[in-house]
RNA sequence: GGAGAGGUGGCCGAGUGGCUUAAGGCGGCGGUUUGCUAAACCGUUGUACGGUCAAAAGCUGUACCCAGGGUUCGAAUCCCUGCCUCUCCGCCA
């Protein structure tokens, strides 16, 4: 959420932004809006400050053993009056909130400007893609053909976008998860959390996924639980209400979990293999940061989740979100992109965002400003550090043999008990 | 699942309708004293949204004692609902 405030202050500024982002009329009558309400909550103030005066008269008066019925009786017609115009002010109230709940974040000065996807900037290249010289197979032939992954027994026992990982598949999985919450706790400096994979909708709202975005979540029936879409929810809600103070920034954990999406409205998107799934794992950095310093952590963030790739010697690329492609609460998005040869294209692997303020204000995230002893909004970043099955995937397609076996990245193969190569059984 | 006890500021903790502008303590910040440290003493103390101001500071108003309703001229205090925590019992990986 942007700050009432400064939205007032800049409201020409905050159109502009927002018409790069492709949102033109995202504010809708924000002035009149605003005016209105503060002219009902200075009415309501003014006749409290009057009731408040009043009850200590006639505190005054009882204790003095004098008539007070006189000063009650209009104190009560007030109470009336009050009441009437508080409930002016909460519905003016509401109504500004929504519109300014529903107003995404500012993209930030060196966000490349755009209508979509197709306008994102290419920052870096990593890698070269291999050349096959034989036609290279999808992961979804691959996986099954290796009796290491099986649509059909999880569409029985699930449904569609579901995939059931066996043996060397499973291992390899949780193989990945491990290497990556290695490094990043080993040699990046994040602490390792383990959060619930169910939270409340107060977590959601605190992250930018509610209101708006209830239809890519699983909600559990007849409760306030909700499964959770990525572990940026319960990691970045875990200092919500709080107070950090300044030493302790910036604040680096990661988290491995599951992660679940309706993918409502991706009908006919990536329908084959397990690009998209309901449920997938993903190991996920999120930090905490001062104000000065989140340009530079989204950059080393993104350069962590990058070592990955490196280390298991996968082709990538980083790409900048452009204004009309990025997230609703971001400011700055990096995506990574993993070369898959059997689409040959670059597929999207992680995103690196850049929150400033933006979910901090919403979830109510400090740090005491050791200057001025104040507590200020702290800025929140998150990245993928990858997302596990499409790491799974990149190994599977990448480092294919033609005889349909995969080599195993030796940086893994600690993890595999040394296995150098995934062969049929 | 059953029974009971609770939720007060950064923390501890008092407070059963107006004397609370939330006592007292701890911590923090500023100061006095001091060779240094400690102690003692004095002062100070949160958040949000308004008003005033070109802006900031300041001044000023309102709200906030888990949350949401209610009773009342007036609620931290009384009533209702919900959430959470703790204790005991039962069940359970």
């Amino acid at each position: 959420m942007l700050d009432l405030g400064f939205v007032r202050a800049n409201l020409e500024l905050v159109r502009q932004k927002m018409r790069e982002r492709g949102l033109p009329d995202i504010l809708g009558d924000f002035e009149a809006l605003d005016a209105e309400r503060r002219k009902q909550l200075s009415e309501a103030e003014a006749l409290k400050a009057r009731r408040n005066k009043a009850s200590d008269e006639i505190a005054r008066l009882k204790k003095q053993k004098q008539d007070a019925s006189a000063l009650i009786a209009e104190m009560k017609q007030a109470g009336l009056e009050i009441q009437a115009l508080d409930e002016q002010a909460k519905a003016s109230d509401d109504k500004l909130r929504e519109v300014l709940r529903n107003v995404p974040n500012i993209p930030h000065a060196t966000v490349p400007l755009g209508r979509g996807a197709q306008d994102n900037q290419e920052v870096r290249r990593w890698g070269q893609p291999r050349e096959f010289d034989f036609e290279p197979k999808a992961h979804w032939d691959l996986g099954p053909e290796l009796g290491i992954l099986d649509f059909e027994r999880a569409a029985k026992i699930a449904g569609a976008r579901f995939a059931v990982y066996f043996g060397v598949g499973a291992k390899l999985e949780r193989s990945l998860a491990n290497f990556m919450l290695d490094v990043h706790t080993r040699e990046h400096g994040y602490t390792e959390v383990l959060p619930p994979f169910i939270v409340n909708s107060a977590s959601l709202y605190g992250t930018g996924q509610l209101p708006k975005f209830t239809e890519d979540l699983f909600k559990l029936e007849g409760s306030d639980y909700w499964l959770i879409p990525t572990a940026e929810v319960p990691v970045t809600n875990l200092y919500r209400d709080e107070v950090l103070e300044a030493e302790r920034l910036p604040v680096k954990h990661c988290a491995w979990t599951a992660c679940f999406r309706s993918e409502a409205g991706s009908y006919g998107k990536d329908t084959r293999g397990i690009i998209r799934q309901h449920q997938f794992q993903k190991v996920e950095l999120v930090k905490f940061t001062s104000p000065e310093t989140s340009y530079e952590e989204l950059e080393s963030l993104t350069r962590d989740a990058e070592a990955i790739l490196q280390r298991l010697e996968l082709p990538y690329r980083v790409v900048a979100l452009s204004t009309g492609d990025l997230g609703f609460s971001s400011a700055k998005t990096y995506d990574l992109e993993v070369w898959l040869p059997s689409s040959r294209e670059y597929k999207e692997i992680s995103s690196c965002s850049n929150f400033e303020a933006f979910q901090a204000r919403r979830a109510n995230l400090r740090f005491r400003n050791g200057k001025t002893g104040k507590a200020e909004l702290l800025h929140t970043l998150n990245g993928s550090g990858l997302a596990v099955g499409r790491t799974w995937v990149a190994i599977l397609e990448n480092y294919q043999q033609s005889d349909g076996s995969v080599v195993v990245p030796e940086a893994l193969r600690p993890y595999l008990d040394g296995m150098e190569k995934i062969s049929r059984r």
